[in-house]
DNA sequence: CCTCCTGATGTCACTTGGTGACATGACCAT
DNA sequence: ATGGTCATGTCACCAAGTGACATCAGGAGG
């Protein structure tokens, strides 16, 4: 690759991340955040499509993982428990660094811009799940219906989960340490039980 | 009210709708539409807040319909016959005008920007049923998985039928008249179905 | 060692979206 | 008539993106 410095796209990527908390999203200039990178602002959009996108790195990789995840359930499973182990996937990746998704959570809630590029995303990987189940014969509407209920439950647990911690919970309120773990099994457990409320919720007649 | 040539934010709606058609959304200028509408580009901005929003000007009125039939529904049914109240009150209205609703969704799929400021308008339509949910005493998580799992359906439903009508339906091809009465009962129909369906897909285990 | 090719970056000019400040002119109430 | 209000026009401006072209490093092959 080329001899320029480095990962030009990481730092740009973390620039913008601390731009973003220090002034605000639309107190932040596209030039800022190259400049602080060290780059050009034309280098900027050579990476990323415009200003919102570089806080969406990875959600391609996110989508590739829960699609694998669902792939890899038992042909014979039923649909939701397909869905059910994209979402222990995605438990298991976002668990991980809570206070990243928080403090990220809290720039993309502060600004609509922002959150309209987020419900793309989910939207995009609510189609992923979709194609997914077709592809294992699931037909439609249903397909849509158990992919689109899957990201309801991703969003809903996810949303509570890097919340206000007014959280009467049995745990100890140490702000970091071991509190990995913690967060990690509590995210996932907080999506299995809102897939299984969803599911009370919808039938109860 | 003042004597300029009346309704500009109607006829701002019209031009923009005529041009998005003709050229696409991005071969539009702000200017072309105030143009075609007979006024400046600076008083298309005092009109609707950015070139996307001009397409979603009638979506407060809809969430209004939709939080009135809800608060509507008897205090003592469940969760989801006050969502599914909603529901039809969304078919009443989206039901009518079928041509437009596929027109305008047309434009709308074909361009990314318009995409995602449909979803915040139908995430925020669903933030106002959850809030409505929650006034009868319905508590979380369930208020929001109840009016998320009504919004998958109308998106879900309405998106089949603004769909291609590849539809070995027992009607009649002709191209409107009576269609408009058909397609209504069609569409509240669909939400209908799919609303059941979606119970049984994340009950199925 | 020299040369050519490639890929990431810089530079520049330009269009478009969007905003703030101020002027204007019609309507309305007194 | 007089002053206030409200929608609009005018103007200047900034920031987001984009296209075209130049540049410069390193790697491959002679």
């Amino acid at each position: 690759m080329g001899r320029w410095a480095d990962d030009a796209n990481g730092r740009l990527r973390a620039a913008a991340m601390q731009l973003y908390v220090e002034r605000g999203f639309d107190n932040t200039t596209v030039a800022d955040i190259a400049a602080r990178a060290g780059v050009t602002a034309r280098t900027f959009f050579r990476h990323f499509a415009d200003k919102r996108e570089v806080l969406f790195a990875g959600s391609s990789d996110l989508q590739e993982a829960l699609v694998a995840a669902l792939e890899k359930a038992p042909p014979d499973a039923t649909p939701m428990r397909a869905v059910a182990a994209a979402l222990d996937a995605a438990g298991e990746i976002l668990g991980r660094h809570r206070e990243h998704a928080r403090q990220r959570q809290a720039i993309i809630n502060s600004h609509a811009d922002l959150l309209e590029r987020e419900l793309i995303k989910l939207a995009r990987l609510a189609d992923a799940l979709a194609d997914a189940l077709r592809r294992r014969g699931l037909e439609e509407p249903d397909a849509s219906l158990a992919a689109e209920a899957g990201l309801v439950v991703l969003r809903v647990a996810f949303g509570r989960w890097v919340g206000p911690d007014d959280e009467s919970d049995a745990g100890q309120a140490r702000p970091d340490h071991g509190g990995a773990a913690r967060a990690d099994v509590s995210l996932k457990q907080m999506m299995r039980d809102d897939l299984a409320r969803l599911g009370e919720v919808t039938t109860e007649r």
